[in-house]
DNA sequence: CGCAGACTTGAATCTCCTCAAGCTTGGTGG
DNA sequence: CCACCAAGCTTGAGGAGATTCAAGTCTGCG
C-alpha cells in the first residue's frame, strides 16, 4: 500500500534532531520516496538478519526491539515517537540486529534506505545530525551494558521505576507504559521474578497495583536503588 | 609530557579508517596537535564521568574499557591496535561511559577532542568514516547485548572461544590474549564460574592448559555453541 | 627454596528459572 | 445480568546455575 508521505506528517518528521538541520530540497526528497503507514499491535514490521531497505520512523504508538537465538527472544528496547529506528544498518546497508514489531497500533514512516545514504553525502547538516543520532544512541546501549552487567535483577527494577516516574513528570503514582512480561524480558528476568521483585519492593516504598505504581517512599527507593547520571540519565 | 605527535607515527594513524579519507590538511593539523604516549600495564588513562578531552587511539598493547557501579566493577570492552576508543564522548561532548586502563605496556595517540570536532565540521570524508565508526561500534554493543541476554554463561564462553579462535587464525590451538579473571568480567561472570565453565566444556572437545585453549573437537563445540552471524560476526 | 599472584576446587548459600497451579480481569455470549 | 473463558499475572515448590568465602594448587621469579 504505496501511498507516499503525506505532507501533514512533514512538520512533525522535520521537527526531529534529525532532520532538523538539512536542507528543505533534500528533506522534500526524501519525503517524497517515502511513505506511512498504520499498523495494528503487535504486528511485525522487521525480523531480525533481513536487509535494511527503510529507515523507520515512529510516529506514533510505540515500538518494541526484540532479538532471538535459540529458541529464546528478549526484549532490547522500546521506540516512541518520534524516533528512528534501525539507523545503524541503514547507513551501513548491513542486515538488521533486531527484529521490531508494534506494541500499539502505530503510525511508521519508512524512507528508502538507499535515499536516506544518499542524502548523506551531500548534506553536510544531515551527516552531523545522523552523527549525533548514533552517538546518543551508542551511548544509551553501553549505559544498558552497564545497568545489566553491574546490577541485579531488584536493582535494575528499582531504577527502571525511577526513570519511568521521571519520564511519566515526576509524580509519585504513574502507570507502567506496557506488560509485565515485557517489562520483565527488557529488565533481563522472567515474568515469576518480576512479581517477586515487585514484593520485594514494597519494603523500599513502592506499591503496584495492576499496572499503577506508587512510589510512597521516594527516598528510601533512591537509597537502594542509587541511580547514577552515567547509567540512568538519558540526556547524557 | 607533551611531546608532540612524532612523524613516524603519522602512516600507521592514517590507515586507520577513521582518519583514511580525509583531506590531507585537515589530517596534519590534528596531528599537529596530538602526542602520542607510552604507558606500563595497568595503568589508568582515563576514569568515567571525566570531561572527553581527548580521543584517543591504541598503537600498540592493549587497552580494557570497564564500568563501576556501588562497589562493583565488569569489563565492557577490549581495545586493540589499531583502533580509536571514546570516540562517541569527543563527538558529543559528553562525559565519559567508561573507563579506561592498560592491559599491557601500550602506546596511546591523544588527540584534542576539539579538533576532532572542528575538523570533523569541515571535513565531510571525516564526517563520512565517523558515522561508519559509531555506527560500527553500536551494532558490536547490540550483539555484546544480544550475546549476554540470550546466552547462558556456559554458551558465551563457548561463543567466545570460537570468535577467539578465528581471529587467531583458525588453528585448534591458541592463546588466551589476557587473565582468566577479566575474560570472567568480560563474559559477565567470575572466575571460579569460569573455570567450572571450562571444566564443563571439556564434555565438547575443549582442553584448556594455562592461558592455552586446544579446540580437540571443533564440530561439537559448534553445534554446542551454535554461533549466530547476527551476534558473532564482527564484520557485518 | 620459598614466596606471591593467578588460578582452581569445594561447600554453603543465594538468586533466578522452570513448571504447575491458582488468581484476577475484561470481554463474550447465553 | 451473569456465567464462562482466555489472557495476564501471581504464587509456590523444586531445581539449576551463579556467587561467596575459604582453602588448596600451580607457576614463575627472586
Amino acid at each position: 500500500m504505496r501511498l507516499g508521505m503525506p505532507e501533514s506528517d512533514f512538520p512533525d518528521i522535520r521537527s526531529l534532531e534529525i532532520f532538523a538541520e538539512m536542507d528543505q530540497v533534500h528533506f522534500e526528497s526524501l519525503m517524497r520516496g517515502g511513505y506511512v503507514q498504520t499498523f495494528p499491535p503487535h504486528v511485525d514490521l522487521i525480523a531480525e538478519g533481513d536487509p535494511s531497505d527503510f529507515l523507520h520512523i515512529v510516529m506514533s504508538g510505540s515500538i518494541d526491539l526484540f532479538a532471538s537465538w535459540n529458541g529464546r527472544d528478549s526484549s532490547l528496547a522500546t521506540v516512541r515517537p518520534i524516533a528512528t529506528f534501525i539507523l545503524a544498518a541503514t547507513i551501513r546497508d548491513a542486515p538488521y540486529l533486531m527484529s521490531a514489531r508494534t506494541l500499539e497500533k502505530s503510525r511508521v514512516a519508512l524512507i528508502p534506505s538507499q535515499d536516506v545514504r544518499a542524502v548523506f553525502d551531500v548534506d553536510s547538516g544531515f551527516a552531523r545530525a545522523i552523527v549525533n543520532e548514533l552517538s546518543q544512541a551508542y551511548r544509551r546501549k553501553i549505559k544498558a551494558m552497564k545497568d545489566l552487567k553491574l546490577r541485579t535483577s531488584l536493582e535494575r527494577l528499582a531504577n527502571y521505576l525511577l526513570r519511568e516516574q521521571d519520564r511519566c513528570g515526576g509524580a509519585a503514582g504513574f502507570d507502567l507504559p506496557f506488560g509485565k512480561a515485557r517489562l520483565a524480558s527488557l529488565l533481563g528476568m522472567t515474568p515469576e521474578n518480576l512479581s517477586r521483585a515487585f514484593r520485594n519492593l514494597q519494603a523500599y516504598g513502592v506499591t503496584v497495583n495492576g499496572s499503577r505504581i506508587s512510589i510512597t517512599d521516594q527516598r528510601d527507593l533512591e537509597t537502594f536503588a542509587a541511580p547514577s547520571p552515567l547509567i540512568d540519565d538519558d540526556r547524557i
